[in-house]
DNA sequence: CAGTTGACACCGT
DNA sequence: AACGGTGCCAACT
């Protein structure tokens, strides 16, 4: 396990986006800039990414298949145990991926912070 | 301690 | 409309 944000409290940056992320339903897709807003880091996406990249460290499971860039492509999907985990898993769960791009990405857009309100 | 990087997003040209 | 440059914040080297 590498090293752990520092701030594992409440208001880590961390926490707040393992928790956000683990909060997208099944078969709905999110963005790193609206996670990163809606933990009130607007422009911090790269840090959303940059969490989800440590997360592999968490015992947790974190669906990080289902963030992905504004433009709908799995952009992270080659940080996965494998390059296909990803697309497969979003397959999966009725979400369709083509040339690594969310099929109606739109449509299966689900904004973190709505759902909190 | 300072520079670079990073699974992005936005503005300007 | 497409492309390039810049900003965001934290961790890594």
């Amino acid at each position: 396990m590498k090293n752990l944000p520092k701030n594992n409290d409440q208001e880590g940056f961390f926490s707040r986006v393992y928790e956000v992320t683990k909060t997208i339903p099944f078969g709905r897709v999110t963005t790193y800039g609206a996670i990163a807003r809606c933990i009130g880091a607007p422009g911090a996406a790269r840090m959303v990414g940059w969490a989800l990249n440590n997360c592999h460290s968490l015992d947790e499971h974190i669906p990080a298949h289902r963030v992905i860039n504004r433009n709908g492509i799995l952009t992270g999907k080659h940080h996965f145990r494998h390059s296909e985990l990803m697309q497969q898993l979003l397959e999966s769960e009725g979400v369709k991926v083509d040339n690594d791009r969310v099929v109606d990405f739109k449509s299966k857009f689900w904004d973190p912070c709505y759902n909190l309100i």
